[in-house]
RNA sequence: GGGCGGUUAGCUCAGCGGGAGAGCAUCGGCCUUACAAGCCGGGGGUCACAGGUUCAAAUCCUGUACCGCCCACCA
């Protein structure tokens, strides 16, 4: 088939993902062999694809073509993650358009409707992940919520419970008050926000005249204060301490204490004591053994019942019956401005949690959890880091992981929502009835104090008294506690399968690292915990995606790039170079459109490297006219050992980039290889050859031109799955897939260091020939005369390379003289120590050549300068590197012989002048 | 309050101890039979600022400014 004339990447990608596919070739090979596995970060169902997961799932898939193609059994497990609460959300949203909601239908018909969501919708995340080219193995796909990984998220959780390591307690946990439910510690966002100090007085209960005055951001917590703390030695409230506080609206009386927590700088160095609804004060609440009073409702509405289970009265209960809690701070505001307690109110800024999931303010908010006592697993997941059995790259981000997991807390993982795997414990109906409580939902809730029964399955009768009436516990695990299995369970675990024996510890993971703490953390200790050994080698951690103002991508801010847009128009090879070249180490990605344009010039490029060699292989392929051409390396002629010598030279950095997850590295040295080394020197120079007389030559450019180019779409093939396909294919008759061939290993004897001097040299004086031509605006295809003036060696080099300069340069005609004088009427330059003067007779414009030459005289005096400067300084030609000081003298003769030359060229032009004159 | 990263050509970014680079944009010349999505050539930067280490600093150290993240219980 012929190249078109231009490469249009519509219609090519998809058939070649669908060839891929159906031809198996996404499975890892059978048999022994070294093995590479990745687990895919399963984005949630809910998702659709961004440029974060572009970029995300792009590497991964460089690492895993190039692994395969390099002779591994590569592994790269897809999925997604059923993501709890994100999920619940979107699905209780539809239900809301449609006039309903997940509590009139129930937990069973909400949680049918969510899997129904999801069978229609959830999966096009994966559809899209497909588009880019990802070489995951489908058949191997998993879902967090799918039977084979419910199964381990209950073996795990029975396990963690035998080994005393999960517990059920009345914590006070971040609430949120919209998703109902309980968040971990670092699913709350924390976002400095404006707020008010209010001053607020609290009178002495024996002497209402005297008062102490407390700071407080959140006035309507006060309801449920049960003390007032001062620092023991502030000597403001000495002899206050231990006396009695009567608290303004609620008349509770409370005890003044002093805890040396409290802050004396602070406010007015009194803290009102909420243990209900602060997380400090919980703390000095348990040390002083406080009441702690839960004053709001699941929705943070002030929960009138907890002030009457206590025997509390009075109208204000009734005034802030179901207040919700910023109405309620008004009322309690206005309240006490209005009874005189109120001293003052400055504005202050303070750090608000929110939800990670719906923004709302979190409740700091008394409920029985479960927890993980996470210190016990946290430890060997620190050691494994710290022996370099996990690898973190780029290593900084460790310091962020031991920061974390030193102060790590325990880990609340129950959730109070549906979606989710349910939590494997039950409770005998009448064993616990006194713990059971039946919500307005319908739903039970348990106790502090109910005991649970945990077992894999839902035991038959109650091991205590036999009752048949078992009631599961509501809550589900935290979507990160299956997640952190993944590396395991999606390969079998709990059963002893063969892969987890072939594929576990996974090779890498690849991933962001604003989930560093939510998830790799976690995989490490649950990995170590349950399989005994780390669950990944390396962590390579790469950059967020954002736009060009460098903001994140949010569909709020409207700056969002669509990556399915973005391959649509410049093509998923061009898409995937750019993210590649831009993923240096480190560093956040603005991502510039016009950048992913330039790439897709670089795809069109090499598709026209393709087209010129099928074209001057005159149909004939890796199976045809040339098959029975060996190249003898002895034979290669210059330019081909030259552009030899630079493949392997690109060979061997390509390797060593991926290697170490240099991305951008990789994608740059092929750039540059392929374009302008491959393309603009050596195509140009096979024409030669191509058109040589001789038969042999002719055939052995051929030949070595398909053997580039071949070697050329290997090792880009990771990057640019699509076109590289499609290229080889149209080179060769019923070739297997590129994606199955060896990766180019560089061969020693490439390596060719005469060339790899003289090319460079070559390249300069053709440079400097052009340079010329243009400046004295000389017709681009008329040939001209040069002489060349300088060492024996270079001439005869340049003699031999002749037939270069003029197809390169056109250089109609050359010269060589070991010295002699500028001739009259020429264009000077010097390259190295070789002088380039082309005679241009009337051509020759002698005022603009003489002020060219003299700006050009200035440029080197300037250089010269510099580096005569350095050689005069003794501390220098004593302590630099030998090499060094050598290169600086070969540079002062050579620029002082350039120097030389350029003012002979000068002094010609001006005898020109005069003898005019 | 701690910690981390950034500041290099008009824009987006590499480089991280020995002569300032790429892509895009820009200017000039070319439809040279692979490619005008191209070819050839050019212009453009006291590498944020101030100190220091070094024979030598964009590159290492310290500090400052401005951006951006992460962590944190100062009400």
């Amino acid at each position: 088939m012929q190249l078109t004339k231009a490469y249009s990447h519509k219609d090519i990608e998809s058939k070649w993902y669908s060839h891929w596919l159906q031809s198996g070739l996404f499975e890892p090979a059978k048999g022994a062999g070294r093995y590479f596995s990745i687990v895919i970060p399963p984005p949630n169902v809910t998702g659709s694809l961004h440029m974060g997961h572009a970029l995300n799932n792009t590497l991964q898939d460089i690492l895993c073509r190039y692994k395969r193609m390099d002779g591994f059994r590569v592994l790269w497990v897809p999925g997604t993650d059923h993501a709890g609460i994100a999920t619940q959300n979107v699905v209780e949203r539809q239900l809301a358009q449609k006039g309903t909601s997940r509590t009139e239908l129930g937990r069973e018909r909400f949680i049918e409707t969510v899997w129904q969501w999801k069978r229609e919708a959830g999966d096009l995340i994966l559809h899209q992940l497909k588009a880019l080219g990802v070489s995951c193995d489908w058949s191997h796909e998993r879902f967090t919520m799918d039977e084979g990984l419910s199964r381990a998220v209950r073996e795990a959780f029975v396990k963690l419970w035998q080994d005393k390591l999960l517990y059920r307690a009345q914590r006070l946990i971040n609430w949120c008050p919209r998703c109902k439910t309980a968040l971990a510690d670092i699913e709350v966002i924390h976002e400095e926000a404006d707020g008010n100090l209010w001053h607020i007085r609290y009178p002495l209960a024996d002497d209402p005249s005297r008062a102490l005055v407390v700071a407080t951001t959140r006035p309507e917590t006060m309801l449920g204060d049960t003390a007032v703390a001062v620092h023991p030695d502030d000597q403001r409230y000495k002899g206050l301490v231990g006396k009695n506080i009567r608290l303004p609206i609620t008349g509770r009386i409370v005890p003044l204490i002093a805890d040396p927590f409290v802050d004396r700088e602070f406010g007015t160095g009194a803290l009102k004591i909420t243990p209900g609804h602060d997380f400090n004060d919980f703390e000095i609440g348990e040390r002083f053994d406080l009441d702690k009073i839960s004053i709001f409702d699941a929705d943070a509405r002030i929960d009138a019942a907890a002030f009457l289970d206590r025997g509390e009265s009075g109208v204000w209960i009734e005034r802030y019956r179901s207040k919700d809690r910023f109405e309620a701070r008004k009322l309690i505001v206005a309240e006490l401005k209005e009874k005189g307690f109120l001293q003052k109110t400055e504005a202050h800024k303070l750090a608000v949690g929110r939800c990670y999931r719906c923004q709302t303010v979190i409740e700091p908010y008394l409920t029985p959890q479960w927890f993980v006592d996470i210190k016990p697993l946290a430890e060997p997941a620190m050691s494994v880091v710290r022996e370099g059995k996990i690898r973190i790259i780029p290593e900084g981000w460790s310091n962020s992981y031991f920061a974390w997991m030193e102060n790590i807390k325990d880990w609340c993982i129950s959730r109070q929502i549906w979606w989710g795997h349910q939590i494997p414990a039950w409770y005998c109906a009448s064993c616990e009835a006194p713990n059971l409580i039946q919500g307005a939902d319908g739903e039970y809730r348990l106790g502090k104090d109910a005991k649970p029964i945990v077992a894999r399955q839902a035991p038959e009768k109650c091991p205590t008294c036999g009752g048949k009436d078992l009631i599961q516990d509501p809550d589900v695990l935290d979507t990160w506690f299956s997640s952190g299995l993944w590396p395991f369970s999606t390969l079998g675990w709990p059963d002893q399968t063969e892969d987890l024996k072939d594929f576990y510890p996974t090779s890498t993971l690849v991933t962001g690292f604003d989930i560093l703490f939510f998830w790799v953390a976690r995989m490490i200790m649950m990995g170590l915990k349950f399989m005994g050994d780390v669950p990944f080698r390396d962590v390579y951690i790469h950059a967020l995606v954002r736009d060009e103002q460098g903001q994140k991508m949010s569909k709020s801010k409207g700056n969002v790039i669509d990556p399915l847009d973005v391959m649509s128009e410049y093509g998923t090879d061009a898409f995937r170079f750019t993210l590649a070249a831009m993923a240096a180490m480190g560093r956040d990605i603005k991502l510039a459109e016009d950048r992913i344009a330039g790439y897709q010039n670089f795809v069109n490029k090499l598709w026209n490297a393709a087209r010129f060699v099928q074209m001057n292989l005159g149909g004939a392929n890796s199976a045809g006219a040339d098959s029975n051409t060996v190249l003898d390396d002895r034979d290669l002629d210059f330019a081909e050992r030259w552009i030899r010598s630079r493949l392997a030279f690109t060979i061997a950095e390509a390797r060593a980039a991926i290697d170490t997850y240099r991305f951008n590295d990789y994608a740059n040295a092929l750039y540059q290889f392929t374009w302008h080394e491959f393309c603009d020197w050596y195509i140009e120079m096979s024409k030669l050859a191509l058109n040589s007389a001789d038969a042999k030559v002719a055939a052995r450019s051929r030949k070595l031109l398909q053997e580039l180019l071949d070697q050329i779409l290997l090792l880009m093939h990771p990057v640019m799955p699509f076109v590289t396909e499609e290229i080889w294919q149209l080179l060769g008759d019923n070739r297997k897939s590129i994606m199955v061939q060896p990766y180019p290993v560089a061969q020693a004897g490439w390596i060719d260091d005469e060339t790899e001097k003289q090319m460079p040299f070559l390249m300069g004086v053709i440079r400097a020939i052009r340079n010329l031509r243009t400046e004295v605006n000389c017709p681009p295809g008329k040939e001209v005369r040069a002489i060349f003036c300088g060492a024996a060696a270079d001439l005869a080099f340049l003699h031999g390379q002749e037939s270069y300069l003029r197809s390169l340069a056109r250089v109609g005609a050359a010269e060589f003289r070991q010295a002699g004088e500028p001739p009259k009427g020429a264009v000077t330059a010097v390259v190295g120590t070789m002088e380039i003067y082309l005679p241009m007779e009337d051509l020759i414009n002698l005022d603009e050549e003489r002020a060219r030459l003299r700006k050009e005289v200035g440029k080197v005096e300037d250089e010269l300068a510099r580096v005569q400067k350095k050689l005069a300084n003794a501390d220098f030609l004593a302590k630099a590197k030998n090499e060094v000081v050598h290169k600086e003298r070969e540079k002062a003769t050579q620029f002082e012989e350039k120097i030389r030359t350029l003012r002979g060229s000068l002094e010609k032009i001006q005898e020109i002048q005069a003898g005019r004159n």
